[in-house]
DNA sequence: CTGCCAACGTTGGCAAGACCAACAGTTCCT
DNA sequence: AGGAACTGTTGGTCTTGCCAACGTTGGCAG
């Protein structure tokens, strides 16, 4: 009767900051395993969508849309580039920049990516009841606008045009 | 007048999974820089807490309290050991094991530990009332419970003896 | 008792993610 | 003109979560 040998202690088990680390982490897994079978990591599947939603953009802006640092964007365009998912090519009216945009091969790459991260998204909160599951994300939405703006410019977390009470589905 | 040229893509900011990985890795920089103004890691923290609160165990019980990899234990045994927090004695009685204890100062440098966990606590669920935490908390239990269970052989999500009175059910 | 398997602690390694520093080329501002 | 700020790139650090291998020890079947 002790196969229950583990038990995390109390005091772990009421931390917060200690139960997302271990969520993230499975949540990380369960992405990250899905992802694998086509190739490719979260940052790609970012960075894609950003591209899908704003249009090209500089790797700068890229990075600033989806929290990565420079150095990394450099690293996911480049891979993303060798795929044939997007192209990267200098920008004529600012010779610093390069201008990333997604290709055809792109944009459905990251349809397909998509239905797999949503099928993440549901063995995640399998346990959570469809209350629960829009409280629960609201609350994440609310914490990372407020950390997000601590660091970066933007006020992104009270965006108009997005206030949906019912938020239903699509 | 767009100082606010950063904001995620609309189908990142609603997949839960992006939101935790964007939180949690807040939540790590908080405790992190927190902890390591005494010169510790979060792992250290969690095998104090586990030892503190479960007494002496051999080094791959407090691997299982603690969701550690044996080998992570063995650094941070050693390196707790090193600073006196912890004692680690080959176990008569099983000359496979260690047996680790706190020490008195462990004991007391945990306690120091508890309360700036517990400050990036309040940092990081400042934008959530009372209700709004308990909730979030409550869910982050549940999906946990639920996951840990998969993986590991304990049945620890629904422990007897610790039902708290918000923890209703929807 | 023997032989085999399981568990333990240790070492060494890997990949991912989040960062940071420096650099040369460019653009912007004064 | 000159300095400050930005861009993309390279190369590095640190932490975390793993996994493989090894020698040691314990438990068990035969």
């Amino acid at each position: 009767m002790d196969p229950a040998d583990d038990a995390p202690p109390a005091i772990l088990r009421r931390t917060p900051s200690w139960l997302m680390n271990q969520l993230a982490a499975h949540a990380q897994r369960m992405v990250g395993e899905r992802l694998e079978s086509l190739g490719v990591r979260r940052h790609h599947y970012s960075a894609l969508s950003a591209l899908a939603e704003f249009g090209p953009m500089s790797q700068a802006d890229l990075g600033r849309h989806t929290h990565l640092d420079r150095s990394d964007v450099t690293a996911v365009t480049s891979e993303l580039e060798e795929k044939g998912l997007i192209t990267r090519t200098p920008d004529p009216a600012d010779r610093r920049r390069n201008v990333v945009s997604v290709t055809e091969d792109g944009l459905a790459f990251r349809e397909r990516l998509a239905k797999l991260v949503s099928e993440a998204q549901d063995e995640l909160l399998a346990p959570l009841n469809e209350g629960e599951r829009e409280r629960f994300t609201a609350s994440l939405v609310q914490m990372v606008g407020h950390h997000a703006k601590r660091k970066g410019s933007g006020s992104w977390a009270t965006e108009p045009g997005e206030r949906k009470p019912g938020m239903g589905k699509g």
